[in-house]
DNA sequence: TCATACACTTAACGCTGTTAAGTTTCGGAG
DNA sequence: CTCCGAAACTTAACAGCGTTAAGTGTATGA
């Protein structure tokens, strides 16, 4: 009798269906749009009927995020491959702006939005997998640069690192978002600023011998190794 | 006959009481606690009086906003005594962060929460004046390490290094601010967090030969001058 | 003294997230 | 076959939100 079995796909069914309504609707129209009521009103249900399937609405922004989470990392381990930890970093680094500037609205949600904290055994990802974590990869290439060498004596932590250049980067792509129209500053390219920021980031954490003369690395990709 | 003058005096007292009771709701309860109606409740005012001395909600919020930048360019204005750019770059870093630090919600209000581009006509601050525009300050800032070749020279263009600063410091702020109690992110101590944070930022943009060896700067202070 | 301009209030609209109660549907046990 | 109970879903409602149209009162200038 699978009946029961059949019960909880149908379930989950509907599950997805919110899900993807949510998604849909905050793509096109944006965070504020995200209504249960037009969910509700995109799958054909009720707005109660949501209820069924997520505690409230945070739990279904929250499933959101594990969804882009998961994205995100997904980009990241193709990044895996690169062995040099500072050339990985620093195409993780191009990977995440250009993430966020693609999909600004999942962004939103998944960095710039504060919302309860995430308990993590009812989330989806594993904390630490590198495959799964995108935070867990940075860590992990940040710690390789430490071992071997790369970066300053006095930037012996991985976490530490990892939270340099994370902020320059979530820092450039929030201000952007959210400042891009402001009058009172005037907002360099696109592909300058960011490549501008990631730079200083890596010479800023890299041991001085390290550092490339050249000016913008790129170049200089290989002269370390 | 000051009767007009009386009426404007009295007009502006209540546009102030307005302000400073959402500027307490916000403060003690937090961004979304700032509801018209509480407003109007904390002043005694029926809601509706609110929209006699401002359009709508986000011209509350945006007359908040003012007065806040007002006070970080006032905390900028005495470290506009710091003769040396770099160090004052450094001196306004840490300064932003103390600010957003210890004003949290002004942070959030004045630099993460995208509101409609407020025009410069209808704002108290004068834009580009470095004593009232914080962002003029940064980038006046830049543009003497600049002019006194401190600086990278790929580095030539304020704007940019006024970006690149400031991005890492939001950067680190607004990821503080926002998944502090993330369980899959261990937060390096704060003072530690941002020490790092800036030193690598102006690291990265130093020319070169200008770079102290030592760690932490603060002993380098004149060295290079 | 009277009309008017102005500050303000009352009542309402349409929206939000959320809940209590009611309805429908359907598999399984007696 | 019948009846029960559980599960999925809906209807109606509550309290709150920003905002507006219409109405009230008061003080000022003519």
């Amino acid at each position: 009798m699978g009946m029961k079995e059949r019960r909880e796909r149908e379930k989950e069914e509907v599950r997805t269906k919110i899900l993807d309504a949510a998604r849909a609707l905050f793509v096109e129209e944006g965070y504020e749009a995200v209504t249960m009521r037009k969910i509700a009103q995109a799958i054909e249900y009720s707005p109660t009927a949501i209820y069924l399937h997520f505690r409230d609405k945070k739990a279904v922004i929250n499933a959101l995020c594990d969804t882009d989470f998961l994205k995100l990392a997904t980009r990241f381990r193709k990044i895996a491959e690169v062995a040099d930890p500072i050339e990985r970093l620093r195409a993780a680094g191009f990977a995440y702006a250009d993430f966020a500037m693609r999909h600004p609205n999942h962004y939103r949600l998944m960095f710039m939005t504060p919302h309860p904290p995430h308990s993590p055994e009812e989330s989806e990802i594993e904390v630490g997998n590198r495959d799964e974590d995108a935070y867990a990869f940075v860590l992990w290439t940040a710690g390789e640069a430490i071992e071997q060498g790369l970066l300053r004596p006095e930037l012996d932590d991985a976490q530490l690192v990892a939270q340099i250049v994370w902020s320059a980067i979530h820092g450039w792509v929030s201000l952007r978002m959210t400042k891009c129209n402001e009058p009172w500053v005037d907002w360099r390219p696109q592909k300058r600023s960011i490549e501008a920021v990631i730079d200083v980031s890596i010479r800023g954490i890299l041991r001085p011998q390290q550092a490339p003369a050249e000016t913008s690395g790129r170049g200089a990709r290989k002269a370390r190794a």
